[in-house]
DNA sequence: GGACCACCATGACTTCCGTCATAGGAATGC
DNA sequence: GCATTCCTATGACGGAAGTCATGGTGGTCC
């Protein structure tokens, strides 16, 4: 969609992933790498198209949305250093979902080809690879787990995984810097934006969780904690 | 829980994972190996054992199953030649979930540890472990997208997943060898006993799937590729 | 045989939540 | 100014499914 190529050196040791190569591996990878600049909303890659790039958040937020049914589900919400559509890459299928930038965001990506030829001589890039997947896999076998429950329960736990993930200690109480919509913490839940809004709007009020201008602030986690089922 | 050593040849051609080996490895990789068998029910491991060793389906099926509030939730049934726990074996963290036994089983299992020294100096096997865990996480994102929707829906995508994995063409239709409760049932699409029940009920009188002795039988799959949301 | 047990089945009631409809506020463009 | 659009908000209603209760069937063990 967007996309005007940035010029800059290339931020290995922001990416996990990659701050494991050394000075040779690095210069020889460096002119296949593509860093490009993505507005709020901007799709980076669909469902369904040839995953011919390994992409790497650099800045901003991305969401990976996968169509099920009617609705939207959004599967995962990737921050700076992880890697996007990896997977797809290393089978050579098509992308599983499709990402979407929640911010302006900064995309670095790496041909596919490239990278996995570079991943075969380095057995100790290909470990932290290993680690990566795997854990993916637990985040994800965890989220599947919390997808069972009430919408209320399943939007408990989803606010306290954003408050283990991104959260900050403040007078106030815990806050979440992270803008979301009424329809993307539905899409995150699995429900309707209105049983999402109806929620909210009933946090707001009790003062479990509170909706500001830049994120969310939860007062006292022990609420979110009691929500059952 | 059971276990009894079994001796007998390993049987690396029936595990994808371990096929890749050359013989020199094998030979290495062999007196690690120790094959147990285990009754219907047993468990294999639970949630938060540390995970020292990696398990691989070779006879029988296995179910991974976490705790999802008061319910259990079937992350995903395994067959022969498929890894069990290798995710957290490769993160050295507890198990994220538990490991039972739905028939009796023959389970391989390798230390750790010496699994990993081998991937390490084995690129090309390194690269099918790799596949492997991107084509999990496929999966396993694929069956996330199918939890919402109605229970009805979901056991439909069940068993047409189901059918897709180890159904047989037969005369009378798809037949699906796998013995499931209506218990597992629920699990597995994250319902309650009574609603699988009602629905199992249901689809019996209208020759959906109907249930046998030893697994289920679809006369006419599209059927159930016609249920919506 | 009888006593247990696991599993399947069905009804009654209630709650959650998805759908439809309507409306207000804020930002943007002309 | 006004129109448009996006997001948030709230009410009414109905249907899906969870909960609680009871009962039936087949198997196993003594």
């Amino acid at each position: 969609m967007a996309a005007m190529p940035i010029e800059a050196p290339i931020p290995f040791d922001a990416i996990p992933l990659l701050a494991a190569l050394r000075p040779d591996d690095r210069e020889a990878l460096a002119p296949l790498c593509r860093m490009r600049g993505y507005d709020k909303g901007d799709t980076i890659f669909r469902e369904g198209e040839p995953a011919d790039r390994i992409h790497f958040v650099h800045i901003g937020r991305v969401k990976i949305v996968k169509a099920a049914g009617t609705r939207d589900l959004i599967l995962e919400i990737l921050g700076p250093g992880e890697p996007v559509g990896a997977v797809a890459a290393f089978e050579r299928r098509p992308f599983p979902a499709s990402a979407i930038t929640l911010e302006p965001s900064g995309i670095l990506s790496i041909p596919e080809r490239e990278f996995f030829i570079l991943l075969e001589t380095r057995p100790e890039m290909m470990r932290r690879v290993l680690a990566g997947l795997t854990y993916r896999l637990m985040m994800v076998n965890k989220r599947m787990a919390d997808l069972t429950g009430s919408a209320e329960y399943r939007a408990a736990r989803l606010f306290l995984t954003l408050s283990d993930r991104v959260g900050l200690q403040t007078a106030e109480g815990l806050k979440i810097p992270l803008v979301l919509s009424r329809q993307e913490i539905a899409d995150l839940i699995g429900t309707t934006l209105e049983t999402a809004i109806r929620l909210m709007s009933r946090w707001q009020k009790e003062a479990v969780v509170l909706t500001e201008k830049d994120g969310f602030l939860i007062p006292d986690t022990n609420a979110l904690k009691g929500t059952d089922q």
